[in-house]
DNA sequence: CAGATATCGTTGATATTGTCAATAGTTTCG
DNA sequence: CGAAACTATTGACAATATCAACGATATCTG
């Protein structure tokens, strides 16, 4: 069915006394690859969900940045996703080239191009919001409402780091 | 320099209070999301730390769990990565060829084949840790160790869901 | 202002990773 | 015993990542 990516990376078992017996040295505590194999069953849910709109996570997240009031550029797009702007390139052109979104030339900077999603694409992302959220729910269904939120704040820091 | 994969999806932004103005629809309050962007960042630095002694994070988490008195096999080694069998091949062959694992046919089951670091391995294993600690620790050093912990807990909740 | 320097999007080449079906050897079950 | 299920492996193919080079702008510096 689906499958998905991981990478891991672990972390001393000093403080012993957190796992179970003797077993593993470590990758169960580690953070790192909770975050990586957390992500992956997330991912995977989340492209089985979207596949029936035709999007990945991928396209969705940025089909879903041009529904933003910012009107971010390819460039911002890939910075935000931390994807190479050569695969933003793919994307843009995909989407665009369903009807769900345009390229404009930045009035301001006529180097960069500003994406926006069109009336077509905005409904799309609608309706694929629904799929995501709901696929989420099942993801995330052992959290209480509190530990979600603590945990959206932690990963926001990991995931925008201050300095 | 390094990059990384992101892979996300939002999230409805429907308790409009928590957006700072009128801003994003979505994503940078989307679990999925910011679960996807920390670990690519979290990834980065650790295949980057792990590049010095010739391994990534994926073959480093090989190498680890070959170091366990749980001696795993592979395609157990495989579920728990969320790798395709095929792909355990290949990252056992690699590290195999370098003489830090070896494969013994399970004699529980002939065709199952345990997967075991060899000393060469365990000695690599064991610096490799070190360096990739220090990255996580570049990587998480924001949080406080009382975050880190409450992170660590959910993120194993997601990580290996009951049902 | 001119010229050097940097940035944005794009293309294309290449490597790495993901996905899937088919197989031989074993085990398990009826 | 024979059928069905499972393990590792191979190979083919698709998807993704990585990187260098380019034309079109913009910015900077003297």
């Amino acid at each position: 069915m689906d499958s998905a990516i991981i990478d891991a990376m672990p972390k001393p078992a000093d403080t012993v006394a957190s796992n179970g017996g003797s077993r593993a040295p470590a990758l169960t505590d580690d953070l790192s690859f909770l975050l990586a194999r957390a992500n992956a069953i997330s991912l995977a849910a989340g492209n089985a969900a979207l596949a029936t709109h035709g999007l990945k996570a991928r396209s969705y997240a940025v089909l879903l940045l041009t529904t933003d009031d910012a009107r971010p550029s390819q460039r911002e797009i890939a910075e935000f996703l931390r994807l190479d702007p050569s695969q933003v390139v793919s994307l843009v052109d995909d989407l665009q080239s369903r009807g769900l979104v345009e390229r404009r030339t930045d009035p301001a900077d006529r180097r960069a191009n500003v994406v926006v999603a069109t009336d077509a694409g905005r409904q799309l992302a609608a309706v694929a919001r629904e799929s995501a959220r709901s696929a989420e729910e099942q993801v995330h269904r052992q959290l209480t409402p509190n530990e979600r939120q603590t945990l959206t704040a932690l990963l926001r820091i990991l995931a925008f780091p201050e300095p």
